[in-house]
DNA sequence: TTTT
DNA sequence: TTTT
């Protein structure tokens, strides 16, 4: 038992919409971001290509209320977190994966306040890992369960708001991508 | 234009099967692999809860051979990459998102030759980044397209090979997974 | 204030001496290691020249006693953790520095037992993030003080055991590397 | 042979001097910079403590010249590179150890043009590898010699612009560091 | 589908 | 000082 293996991603990116929050029965937040990296490049041609990635980002508990509070479409944002892959049914009852950065870090970029506008407030940030209320910071700083190694991820059951008919959408294809209103994502 | 963001996934693991590979038109050889992290923990009531995921891999090139050279199912390897999600028609013609990890570093773990038994070979890796044909070399070592970064990685256009009508299969969780005969993933 | 910026250092290597366990005033254990890691290419001539940079790591507490008991001298291990630069004065008592990696996880590599002989043991690792005490698993587990994201860092002054004069020795390059005994390094 | 390990790092940042770019024998840039992290938390009392990190970062070629163009004292970046720790003498004699980053990738955060004022230009990045010429890109871009997983890295010897006496200064311990003229790093 |  |  115990963990093996390393899964671990780090992405910087730009949100492509406001963050989405909703609540837990429990009371946790859980958000949901849609970031975007984008690489360029010059193909045989000489002509420039780009590709831009979009990636579904998953953020729990206090990490999820920060981003609902500071982050909007357009912030640029470092994250580090883990790959997980869900399964669902779609409305005719197949099967689909949508595949997810569950985040543990993130970091506001852009300068004072990560370019956004954020209006700063109270501390945040334990080395040693043990669980804090408080209030969260304003921007450009760290956010996760530690230093540097976060970890207050709940196991994925508990986790996971279930919808009445656990049927979601796919990923987050369309910038400007909207949710049903009850998927949660 | 250029590139604009970061897009980094760094995952240790084992195979759950042998590599796929296949060859393009071109001659290139893209390579498909199947790796297992997991993690346990224990829960409220003091059961250790085991969660495995699964990561679909996509090796391109020189590495794509090396993987199948070299890699078998079980296999421990760390890889570093970067995340792509592929939009597909399923049989239905409804549009299907796969997420996979397109490695550019890979590093077979495990002691003497990875545990695997690999036979070893030629040399490889040119810290300048200069392209070389050559030989693979055997067990345990970073393979890459330069020293820590390597980066040989074809547009996707050009390196996803077009089957004639685009339709391709789910991640990695359908239990008959068969590619058309064109088509290697 | 709350942490700026990101320091994150990811080495997979081998052991060049079993670990060093000392434990401070408070009973937490500190461990020192030795990592290689090693890069190879042809030159110009097309000779293969070889390059080995030694890294030491520092762990605390429960990453500590677990080094201690399940690594050794060979060991294959993954890391992560920050980089910290520690300022000391010789005998001369000039200004010396020393950078190590401050450890928060760590993954023993390489099949069964980490190809070690480690001997296994209790479960660890909670997703959730809150202090247990708990015995060590076995060899091939990744440690640390969360899922993909430890964090029981304590602030750098209380870690750091503090020898009456804080001198202490450079690196490890040193041949004759003796620490004083109340001072672990 | 070939390369056997992983040596990573990944740092987000602020610069604190304007980086000092100086150029080989050969033609090739090489730039040294002063990146800090820092991380706070509050101790035993509730009293908010803060730790700066300070990293010496070194690039070459390409990146150094991009870095002497568009990074200043402030600008926040993104850099992933590998550690490497040189031996040099003090004017004593004695051998002294300085801890670096050689940096492979480089990312401008913060905004439009990183929020330096950047004034843009040509494109750049090559997802193939091939080398390239070219004007380098304006701000908030991520530079290295593939994509993210740059690579052109000579070996260090040839690198490492030689100064008479090979005497130089430690790591980087004030902001405001001043080389001497005579001494690269 | 791996591994412990 | 490791490892291949």
């Amino acid at each position: 038992m115990a963990t093996r293996g390393v899964n671990k991603v780090i992405l910087v990116g730009n949100l492509g919409n406001d963050p989405e929050v909703r609540y837990m029965p429990n009371g946790n937040a859980v958000a949901n971001l849609s970031l975007a990296t984008s690489e360029s490049w010059k193909d045989q041609q000489g002509q420039v290509q780009e590709r831009t990635e979009w990636h579904r980002l998953t953020m729990y508990r206090r990490l999820a209320e920060i981003a609902g509070e500071y982050l909007k479409k357009g912030s640029q944002i470092y994250v580090e977190g883990k790959l997980q892959t869900r399964k669902w049914q779609d409305q005719q009852g197949q099967d689909r994966y949508t595949t997810e950065i569950i985040v543990d870090q993130m970091q506001m970029l852009g300068g004072r306040d990560g370019g956004q506008g954020g209006q700063g407030g109270g501390y945040q940030q334990r080395p040693q890992g043990g669980q804090q209320g408080g209030g969260y910071g304003g921007g450009n700083q760290n956010y996760g369960g530690g230093n540097q190694g976060g970890g207050y991820q709940q196991p994925p059951q508990q986790q996971r708001p279930q919808g009445g008919q656990n049927q979601q959408k796919p990923p987050m294809a369309e910038p400007d991508f909207d949710f049903d209103d009850d998927i949660p994502f």
